[in-house]
DNA sequence: TCAAAAGTGTTGACTTTACACCCATGA
DNA sequence: TCATGGGTGTAAAGTCAACACTTTTGA
């Protein structure tokens, strides 16, 4: 392969059981959930002893009859229950050094999911919610995917109608904006808040009100119908 | 492997020349130029039959030792002869139906360089440049590739000073204002175009001035030195 | 009646757009 | 002197940021 060339269908043949298919491809989840005021990342521990002590993201290996994107969608099937969720892929992690035992490829994506709503089976394997605050150090090069994945997030956020994969059905405009500072992590005007979202007109005024509050109560809102889709297409 | 988890060494040794690695990685580069007043893309013929008189990107099989990033430079500087190029990764594709031949990952990298101060080695080799907007369809998924490219390439033209990878050195503002004309497909407005360019202060004034014109010169600028290296990091 | 958060408009600063005339050059 | 594009400013519209008071509720 000195001379760089197309793959052909006899070299396929040639090469398939050499060193060209000695690298192993991955997608990695980054689960995104919001609760507890809070921007939330969910973690499993790492159980590889380079990484004792620390946590990774969710993922596997990719299976050779399946998409990527389902690959991604049948992780978060099978750690969380949930089949409808959103989903983006972020980018390609492929540096050599980066799996201690081999040569590893990982796609990376993040994912919106409201924890509150679905009960997760977390039980058994050693699955949690960290706050985004506090983590430092995860396995693999997963604190990179992790932060290049919230940028990615960031940047997405006030463009698309996204952000209500977090959020329960109904929400008040105080809990959405609260969410937008998390992510954000910049504090937000109240009134220049509303004006921004009421432009972009993604709500359906619900005609509810919170309540067992110990405080006025604040209207009830829901994503507008056409915005719901979660799945969305690369 | 119908419960999933993390890879571990144990389980890499298992699996090595199992399913798990019947997936080959490739990258694919899309390598924008502008010539003659139009944004173009470096394609060559395709050698599988299926794709009989189509055209397709750059691409190569990673290589199990090397890095995604360092593969697309390899492909770029065997293809092209540079090997100072903006490169940056866009995407990864994945679906299991896109590689004829057998299930191939690619990661899609775009790059810019600058057609005519580079002599290119073209001549060998079906490689060609192509106008963007007279392309219809490519081999694999080339064009979805292309097109996500070019998408990304927009969105960043206007926040980043990369598009001085794709000009000579030296420069008029119209030469700048036509090159986001093309990239951006739409035309724009000189003396806004000129604030807005000012503004930014990503330019050198040369003092010097258009030659060989049957009108009246333009200045001549040149990307600030700052702004210069064209390698960056992903 | 108090505490807590809901709800709501205006002003000034800044940014963006639209638009037209004179100038320098070579043919 | 003509054709071609170079170079420049202003006004109006729109967007964004800062900011304070009244209302509703439960305790």
């Amino acid at each position: 392969m000195s001379k760089s060339h197309l793959l052909k269908t006899a070299e396929i043949e040639k090469i398939s059981h050499l060193d060209y298919f000695n690298i192993a491809v991955s997608v990695d989840c980054v689960i995104f959930g919001y609760d507890d005021k809070e921007l939330k990342v969910l973690l499993i521990k790492s159980d590889l002893e380079e990484f004792e002590g620390l946590y990774s993201l969710l993922g596997d290996l990719v299976r050779p009859d399946e998409d990527l994107d389902s690959a991604s969608y049948r992780i978060l099937k099978e750690r969380t229950g949930l089949d409808d969720v959103y989903l983006e892929q972020v980018h390609a992690f492929g540096e050599t050094g980066r799996h201690p035992s081999g040569r590893v490829i990982t796609i990376a994506y993040y994912s919106l999911i409201d924890i509150k709503n679905h009960k997760l089976q977390l039980s058994h394997n050693e699955l949690h919610w960290h706050s985004l605050g506090e983590i430092r150090k995860l396995a693999f090069d997963h604190k990179k995917i992790l932060d290049t994945s919230l940028r990615r997030l960031q940047e997405k956020v006030m463009e698309d109608p996204i952000i209500f994969n977090l959020l329960p059905e109904k929400f008040s405009l105080r809990e959405l904006q609260e969410l937008y500072e998390s992510i954000l992590g910049v504090e937000l005007d109240r009134r220049n808040f509303r004006k921004k979202i009421s432009v972009k007109d993604w709500l359906q005024d619900l005609n509810e009100m919170e309540t067992n509050l110990s405080h006025r109560p604040g209207k009830l809102y829901s994503v507008k119908k056409q915005y719901q889709r979660k799945i969305q297409q690369a």
